[in-house]
DNA sequence: GCAATTAATCAAAAATTTTTGATGTAGGGT
DNA sequence: ACCCTACATCAAAAATTTTTGATTAATTGC
């Protein structure tokens, strides 16, 4: 088997998207991450009860998202506080999807008032 | 359990980008996208040469991304030739990712020359 | 120190997705 | 009619992902 430069570097490439968009392709890590959309951060165990999850299975979710480096983690004592990734789920995801999961941080100027064409 | 109005329709929703993400979380498949964006409309047996897979494989592959819509098919005597649904693709990714999967086809007018951050 | 809380991790079970090779169907050429 | 090619579909096997319940570690409040 014969492979070019850009074989390998375009192998990569699609390497790296799959494994982000396995992260938002399942409906619980979906509202997840619409949950910190809305809340900005959160802790696990608020997480629980806003989803009705098993804590283990809320945990499973939230190291896939954080690994796809669409999530962050802030540990204050016992408590994990997460947040959304926003340039990271900007990169990723279409504006057309920003009344979802592109709500942006209150430092940053919403110039673009143009997206939202979401239910 | 209760379910407000809202709640329906996010789910809904949730469910809907699932099944797209889902189709594009998927090294194989990228590729196969890829490959229509730089090709324009390729049957398939041409794929099986150019990716290199067995043809029930690649059967399967394709039919997720169409019944994702991500992809069209067109029907000529024996052959099919699919091709890019550049609409639904280019509203589901990010503009960044423009050089891999969203050239546009030839009749649209290609204004923002502003994306392509990609390798 | 001790009990309670928060959250990560683990291993086994369950569920889903992917791969494979075989079979079926339709059209094209002779 | 016959054979060949293109492609979809199928069922079984293999691989991967997700769920579950238990255990573990760290921290807090008493």
């Amino acid at each position: 088997m014969e492979h070019t430069l850009k074989d390998v570097s375009m192998e990569e490439v699609f390497q790296k998207y799959e494994k982000k968009y396995k992260a938002v392709a399942d409906q619980k890590r979906l509202q997840i991450l619409h949950e910190l959309t809305q809340n900005g951060s959160v802790c696990v165990c608020e997480l629980v009860e806003k989803m009705g999850m098993l804590q283990s299975k809320l945990s499973y979710h939230l190291k896939i998202l954080l690994e796809a480096e669409l999530i962050k983690k802030e540990t204050k004592g016992t408590w994990s506080y997460y947040s959304l990734n926003h340039s990271e789920v900007n990169h990723l995801l279409s504006e057309e999807l920003c009344c979802l999961f592109r709500t942006r941080p209150a430092n940053e100027k919403a110039s673009d008032s143009s997206c939202c064409r979401m239910p």
